[in-house]
Parts: structure tokens; sequence; C-alpha cells
DNA sequence: CGCTCGACTTGATACAGATCAGTGCATGAC
DNA sequence: GTCATGCACTGATCTGTATCAAGTCGAGCG
């Protein structure tokens, strides 16, 4: 049973979540839902189908985008995942977030008018491509799409909640583990057994810890039976007690 | 002439920038200038006027809105320095960040609706406040202003790169002091002489550091002539070093 | 004035987690 | 089949920084 949860789990992360079809939004869709449950006209309707893009399938190891490119637009993952990282001089990585279909990747180059990372397909990735000062014209025209875009750069601010702070590696992985969960939860897919796309030392990276830390941590959630791993894929056994571990870093 | 630089700093930091009077904007205000220099025309910025309200002086340790208040404005600091927190279920705090003059706080409460955290005055503190419902109707019909609020905004997110991964308590605190400055040279304020108005256990809070280490790490760089400590006066001598320690930490 | 109180500094010790080094196990090339 | 390569795991040290514990300084106050 453990089994199938986890097969479920893998297909649904590998899989668009429905068609995207011409006559309606996938249903991981960034606006697609906002605009139709707001009652959005139509014709509104139409016009924000007009500007968007499909592209991809990008391979594991592609870029979306790369630092320094013009922006001009900003991309919903339609399937797949999606890292974000910055390169400093000596080539060092720094991962600063993992990105999920429904959610929105690009916003924070709206500032600086250019990409300021770059964004990595994990595995095989979809997109969906918003021509950006096309959906600012929009969005002067419908106030529902407006707010969903304040709203949606609202929620990216102050999120680094994960890895602040001096908080211990069990806290942190523990807190990783529920936030991936829940953020494949809301989506749909399987809340309890989540496949990572992304590799150990792309979570350490991200978590601010050495890859063998994370093993290690893994290891010791597994003997104690919070959870099963193997591989890539994680069972999450005792949701309780991860949120115990992780309870002063997750706010919501 | 260290002194002299420093006493300008002092009073800079605690005085008002300009008069902020009914006919313009202040010289450190979010929108006034960007409107101002991109021809926004003159009924426009009587409508942006009206919707500014300004509010304080707050004392040193009064709160301009706290956890869980209803989401009704953003505030731009006019003078003084804010600080922004989480208090945990313990009692433990977190300190998300630091704002000084002509920064905006409150947008982290547009998705949520609420405000997500706290934001306490460090020292006497003045701010404008931006009904936001308004703001936002008024972004629909000056497409100048809703740009304006979008570049904020995106300016927000993935900003933690202070705080971020492992990086030792000398390159954060190195990296801390050049933005902090940075910010202040921005606003017009002075480049290398500063006062800060926080705490060194905020400041320690703020890095995932103890007070102890900030002290000492302090004490460290003034041993080897990279900056000059008096209390909550800090004049840096040497920002060449200074940025060779920091410069995995600091994009800009 | 001496008192207390908070913010800051300094020193000694302990420990979590980085780092180094090595093993196992896939996958793909040839 | 062999070999190379990349990822994951595990064990043995090492180290930066937290933590504990004093001690200093300055401000406000009876």
């Amino acid at each position: 049973m453990g089994h199938d949860e986890t097969a479920i789990g893998r297909m649904a992360a590998n899989t668009i979540a429905d068609d995207g079809d011409e006559q309606k939004f996938c249903s991981t869709c960034a606006f697609g839902a906002v605009c139709v449950g707001r009652g959005v006209d139509k014709l509104a309707l139409t016009d924000l189908h007009c500007l968007v893009e499909h592209v991809g399938p990008y391979r594991a190891g592609e870029s979306i985008f790369r630092t320094g490119d013009r922006f001009g637009a900003i991309f919903a993952v339609r399937s797949g995942t999606v890292k974000t990282r910055l390169v400093d001089l000596e080539g060092r990585e720094q991962v600063l977030d993992f990105h999920l279909p429904g959610e929105l990747i690009g916003l924070n180059a709206i500032h600086p008018e250019m990409y300021p990372c770059d964004a990595i397909a994990l595995d095989s990735v979809e997109v969906c491509r918003f021509s950006f000062p096309a959906l600012a014209t929009l969005a002067t025209r419908i106030p529902q799409i407006q707010q969903e875009l304040f709203r949606r750069l609202s929620k990216g601010i102050g999120d680094a909640s994960v890895r602040n702070q001096e908080s211990s590696a069990d806290e942190r992985l523990a807190a990783f583990l529920l936030e991936l969960s829940a953020r494949y939860a809301a989506r749909g897919f399987a809340t309890h057994s989540l496949r990572l796309s992304m590799s150990r030392s792309d979570i350490a990276n991200y978590l601010g810890l050495a890859a063998e830390t994370v093993s290690r941590v893994l290891r010791r959630f597994q003997d104690r039976g919070l959870l099963d791993v193997d591989g890539r894929e994680v069972a999450i056994g005792n949701v309780t007690a991860l949120r115990d571990i992780a309870r002063n870093l997750l706010r919501g």
C-alpha cells in the first residue's frame, strides 16, 4: 500500500495535471481559477488566453531563463519541478527555491528588469509563458487580475521561512518535507507520499546544510519511524511527529 | 573629521528628510519621485496625495501594526527605523528585517489580507499610510503607479540575501553593514558613517547569530582597522576589505 | 550620591554539523 | 562483459559558533 501511494505520487508529479486546452485553463493555473471564481467576463478570459504561450518540454538540466536575461515574461510551471539558483563568481551554487506545478517563477525579475537568477528544470518541465507587459496592461483593465498579481507577489515576500536562522538540521528538514508535502497537496497531488525531484545536495544547499547531513537526518527520521525513504521516494508516516520537530519553522 | 561625519549621519537619520507638505512629496517618498519623473499628470498626483496619511511619531518600542491585524494599508517610513519580527508560541522573537526611511512595510500582508508580522519602531518613527484598496484602484487608472507597486513588490522577493546559508559570521556582518550603508546612501544619507538604531541582539537575531558573536566580530573588524565602533556609531574605514569579506553575500 | 537595570563585552567550554575519506550501487558507454 | 561516472550513504575528525558565566559601562532614578 505504501508502494501504491508512492507510485501514484510519482505519476502525478510527472504528468500534466490536465489538458489546459483552448477552452479552459490548467487546473493548476495561476490565474484561471481566480478569474473563473470571481466572475471575470468571457471576453477578458479570452484576452488572458491570448497572451499565454505554452513552452517546453525542457529536459532535466535545461534552463528556462538565466541570470541577466532581459525580463519579458513570468512563467507558471505546468508540470515538473524547477529550481532557481545563483552562481557566484567562484562558481559556487546557491539554491534559492524549488517550484512545483502551479507556481510562478520570474516574479523577482520585474524590479531589475532582468532575471536575477537561473531557472533550471529538474525533470521534464513544461511551463506557461505570460508576457509581462501584456499582463500588466490587461491588469489595468481587469482589476481581478491586478489583484491576483499583487497577491502572488506579496506571497513571495519574506518567504524564506524554512531556511531562516539557527534552527537545527532536524527542524529544517522536517519543515522542508512538510512544506513540500503541503504544496503538492494544495495542487491536488498525493499528500504523504512524494518524489523528491531534486538531489540531496540541492536540498542541502537550499537548507544551508551539507549533503551528508541531509542523508544522516533522513536516516535518523527513518530509524525513528517518522518516514520511509527509498532513494528519492519519501513516504511520510508520522506527520504529527514531524510537525512537532518542525514547529518553530512553520507559519501556516 | 570622522567625528563630523558621524554627527551628520546621526542627525540625518533622526530627522525628517524634508517637509513633505501639500505641494510635494518627501524626497524619500516611495511614489513621488517616480510619478514626477515619469510625467504623471497633476490631477493624478493630487489623487495620490489625497490617500496619503501622515501617522506618528511613534516612540521606540511602539508598534505600527501587529501580527494578525486586518490588512488595510501599506506604510512608507518617513523617519526613524522600523523592525519587522515574528514571535513564536514559546515567545522567541525572530527579526525579519529593518526598514529605513523611504522603504515600504506591509507589502507581505496583501496576500493573507492580514499583517503576518509585527512592525516595531526602533527610535522615533513617522510613517505615511497608503490605504491599499484606494491605492489599487488608483493603480488601475495610473499605469505608472501600478508599475511602481509591481516593482516594489518584486524587489521584496528573495531578498534574504544577507542571512542565507552557511556563510560565516564575518561574512554576514560585513554584508549587513555594507547593505545598511548602501541603503542609507541610496536615500541621500551619509554613506560610511552610520548609527545602528537596533540593538546588538536584534542584529544577531536578524543574522542568525548570537549577540556575543556580533560583539566579537565587530571588535575583530575594529582590531583589523576595517571600521570604528563606538557603541551604536559605526564608521566604515576600509570598504574594499569589507566588501572582500562579504563578497559572496552581495548581489548588487 | 549610590543604586539598579539593561545593553554590551570578554573569556572558557561544549557541541552540532562541516569536512575529509572511503564504500556501495546504480546507469550508460563501449 | 568492463569501465567510468554520478549520486547516495557512512564513519572519523575538526572547527566555528552557541552557550554559560562574569564583568564593565552608562543611563535613569530615588
